[in-house]
DNA sequence: ACGTATAGTTAGTTTTATGAAACTAACTAA
DNA sequence: TTAGTTAGTTTCATAAAACTAACTATACGT
């Protein structure tokens, strides 16, 4: 099997999986309805305001490929949750910023958790070296993609 | 770097990277406004039901954990669009299957173009040896979990 | 044959996501 | 100071996605 086959289909077998294990992890956190009330989209939201430090409006809207009105009015319905907040630019009062609170970064904390019982799963497959050869390599390709 | 925390990591970066290689795909593609006019939700159900032989319409509820309603409607527009086909078992009546019809089999290779430039990326990381190495890992790890 | 269970559909509703257009406030350059 | 731009918001409209409840048609057990 080629080398883009298999990446292809690790692709849709791994995000399938990783669904179902979120799923899973959703159902077993108690209090998850007030806490993980949230759609995947308010979800991917959280993560882009964690990755970066104190995005803009219209960072955000660029990231996500989508009208400023959109960012708004998301980004309003996560500040009302008590998810983020917002605060203006010194330099530049049309500029707003958006950061996570502390019961946003519980919330993308406890969110995590899935995702760890996701990698158990991926390397239950693996023995103690192979584990390190797959670590390091992810690592490599991780860092590259973030550096652009 | 713990193995978790690095898994974790990847699973952000990558999706993160993913999503922003496949919109660029999607933008590059000649008249993807009448094939890629799908919701992601909808790519989902095109995914599974390639993945599996003839899905019933409660099996895919399942797999995806909502109200059987759900994927009838779900079902239906991809139907009127051309994307999947239904027939009826005959031991059962009742029961629905839903499969690809030729021209969902052919979108769906059109974004499988997308896949491979993401698996481009990824590997223009490596080198030979890496990416045989990896590829052979991910290969495990993906047969194991299709095999739960 | 009758009653119940199952598979799927239909109707109606709610929530979320999105875009377009009109707007305010703030900045910049001439 | 005036003209134009930029950042963000508000309002309005629409579509997707999900649910519940009521329904149809089929299957099955007794």
């Amino acid at each position: 099997m080629a080398t883009k086959e298999v990446i292809v289909k690790a692709i849709n077998v791994l995000s399938d999986s990783m669904r179902e294990c979120m799923r899973k992890h959703k159902e077993q956190t108690p209090n998850s309805q007030e806490l993980f009330n949230l759609s995947i989209t308010q979800l991917h939201y959280l993560h882009a305001i964690r990755e970066r430090t104190n995005p803009t409006i219209s960072e955000l809207a660029e990231i996500f490929g989508v009208q400023r009105s959109t960012v708004t009015v998301a980004v309003n319905k996560l500040l009302q949750r008590g998810f983020v907040e917002k605060f203006s630019s010194q330099s530049d009062l049309r500029v707003v910023y958006v950061r996570l609170s502390e019961k946003g970064k519980h919330l993308i904390q406890i969110e995590d958790l899935g995702y760890y019982q996701f990698a158990d799963l991926i390397m239950e497959t693996l023995d103690e070296t192979e584990r390190k050869t797959f670590t390091f390599l992810l690592n490599k390709v991780t860092n590259n993609i973030t550096r652009n």
